[in-house]
RNA sequence: GCCCCCGUAGCUCAGGGGAUAGAGCAACUGCCUUCUAAGCAGUGGGCCACAGGUUCGAAUCCUGUCGGGGGCGCCA
């Protein structure tokens, strides 16, 4: 739109200097158009003077004055601007006229819902692999905030216009030891349950939802398992294991708005001769050898700081055997683009999974894999200690439970996924009101109740091209329009640098400036019906935006608070 | 020992080459006979951890130091 347009006609008064050989001729490259962040400065303004000085050998503010005069004379662009000048070290201003945000609006209006999808990611086919936690216990705090990144993720890649798949890989591998510790865990809860005497081993899973799925399984199968010859039962068992805390985690997401188009299982690769068939292809490629009774990866030709293994000297596969596959398989598929969210305690598998994929011939470059840190439960400033095994974990149902789906995923949204994240449940619980979330929530109400009033007492809200937008000019409503427009942008900055905590910010903004114009202008005026229709177009242009981002988080738009 | 992340307002954090560094919360002061006060306006609050370097320009990039969090496997 505006930008776009903008950094056409400064690459077109760049050309036509050069031409005229008022700047000496250089390449030219992507020309950057931004918004000020002080609104002196202009609607939009490009440092491409100061970038290019030193390659035209001329003075940057003499550079941006050439092109600042060549923008005004050209005569092509005017309508949109009105005004460039020269500011500080070289920087181009350009004020454009107002009829920009009118513009805007009608283009709100017209595309509704699809305002802001665009296709800066058109023709890519995006895997989003998250959670992927193991089946050995209910979906954490933790795993959760990779939830709510790599299905943000998703929806902004689906607004940009990328084919999207969700997945989630379930470590089910038979071999592990961490499985069996559950099985038997499982095992010991259900003979309790018979009152039958049974010691929990020292790693046991001590949570109280294994005791729970024990008693589901008596209830179901009554003491049949008792008899039962005990590796076979472990067997049993185990599997019975995994496939509870799949189902309640399948539940426990989806009511976090989250749902995956597929649960991949590692253990399917192994059947399938996947991960055989890769390890030959490791082997036939030249990136694997062997070295004390183990078939190891030369992951170090790809720039890991070590080889790994794939084979382990009892010939059982590695980890990252399967998941050499797994990402193999991605491949194979037809996506072009692989993110994967994984938390902390993976970020020492980047560089030898990157290495695997490379290793098998497959683009690296393809595969991002986006680390988010931890999060920290405090519950009235104590660090909550959490150990699986113990038991003592919060997990999502019950966060949910403490603060609601909203509040939950607003937050964990809210920080970058680089950084930390420091969750209170007191201060959730006890606070609630004053949760950001409700903050934006309250603008879309706030909107809705508006736009409620003005339909009940004849206010119509006429079609965009009808209203007299020009008559928007106050500050407020300005300011609000610039916010409106900027929605597409954003869309793909949060998208393309797999950035969603953005969202959350760009939310708030635009609650801020809502609740501002809402305070400084009065939509309804029976004295002013022209006015007042304007600004009704206006108001639900911003509920537009507000919906659509909302949306775009998994978070409710609220038509009543 | 090696690797990753962080260090910005009293607190929790945005900003990650650009102009006068922001928000929420907390504190204080105002604003509801009129569309939702879950709101708005104002005030105070900063050596952007520290030291070098790169650059026309550094909170931002590079090196190092210090401090905090997390991770290292022929476990998954």
């Amino acid at each position: 739109m505006a930008k776009e347009r903008i950094a056409e006609a400064v690459k077109n008064a760049l050309e036509s200097a050069m031409r005229d050989g008022e700047v000496r001729r250089i390449a030219v490259p992507v020309i950057e158009v931004e918004v000020p962040r002080n609104r002196e400065h202009g609607d939009f303004s490009t440092n491409i003077a100061m970038t290019l000085a030193r390659e035209a050998q001329i003075p940057p503010r003499q550079l941006a004055e050439v092109l600042a005069a060549r923008l005004q004379s050209d005569g092509a662009p005017t309508r949109l601007i009105q005004k460039v000048d020269v500011a500080g070290p070289g920087f181009i201003n350009f004020h454009l006229s107002p009829s920009w945000l009118h513009d805007t609006l009608v283009e709100i209006e017209r595309r509704g819902d699809s305002y802001g999808s665009s296709d800066a990611a058109k023709g890519v086919k995006a895997l989003l692999e998250f959670v992927s936690a193991n089946p050995n216990g209910p979906i954490t705090v933790g795993s959760a905030r990779g939830g709510v990144i790599g299905d943000t993720l998703a929806r902004l890649y689906e607004l940009m216009g990328a084919e999207v798949a969700r997945e989630y890989y379930i470590n089910d591998a038979a071999n592990s030891t961490q499985m069996i510790n559950f099985g038997k865990s499982l095992v010991v809860r259900y003979l309790q349950e018979l009152g039958v005497e049974a010691q929990m081993p020292e790693d046991g899973y001590q949570g109280a939802y294994v005791t729970d799925i024990a008693r589901k399984i008596v209830a179901r199968d009554g003491d049949r398992y008792l008899d039962m010859q005990e590796d076979e039962r472990l067997t049993l068992f185990t599997r019975m294991a995994e496939e509870e805390m799949i189902a309640t985690q399948k539940a426990d997401l989806a009511a976090f708005g989250i749902e995956f188009d597929r649960w991949f299982s590692e253990r399917s690769l192994h059947e399938s001769g996947k991960v055989a068939a890769a390890i030959e292809k490791l082997k036939e490629r030249g990136c694997a050898y062997e070295k004390d009774g183990a078939l190891w990866l030369k992951s170090t030709d790809f720039g890991d700081d070590k080889d790994r293994a794939l084979l382990r000297s009892n010939g059982a596969p590695t980890y990252i055997a399967a998941d050499a596959a797994y990402h193999a398989d991605k491949f194979d598929r037809g996506f072009n683009r692989l993110i994967n969210v994984w938390g902390p305690d993976h970020h020492g598998y980047i560089a030898r999974t990157k290495a695997a994929v490379a290793a098998l011939g497959y683009p690296a470059e393809a595969l991002d894999i986006i680390i988010y840190q931890a999060v920290r439960l405090f519950s009235g400033g104590e660090l909550v200690m959490m150990s699986k095994r113990a038991g003592d974990v919060i997990s999502l149902a019950e966060l949910m439970q403490e603060v609601g789906r909203d509040a939950a995923r607003f937050f964990l949204l809210m920080r970058s996924h680089d950084s930390q994240l420091d969750f209170d449940l007191e201060l959730a619980r006890s606070q609630s009101d004053e949760n950001p979330v409700y903050y934006v929530q309250y603008a879309h109400a706030r909107i809705c109740s508006l736009l409620r009033n003005a339909d009940e007492k004849g206010f119509a809200v006429p079609p965009a091209e009808a209203a007299k937008l020009e008559l928007l000019t106050h500050p407020s409503e300005i300011e609000l329009m610039k916010k409106l427009a900027d929605w597409p942008d954003e869309v793909v900055r949060a998208g393309l640098e797999h950035e969603p905590h953005r969202l959350a910010a760009f939310a708030m903004d635009t609650a801020r400036l809502f609740h501002k114009f809402y305070t400084d202008c009065r939509v309804m005026d029976e004295a002013d019906r022209e006015l007042s229709g304007a600004r009704l177009v206006l108001v639900r242009s911003c509920r537009t935006v507000l919906g659509n981002l909302l949306r775009t988080m998994g978070v409710t738009a609220p038509e009543r608070m």
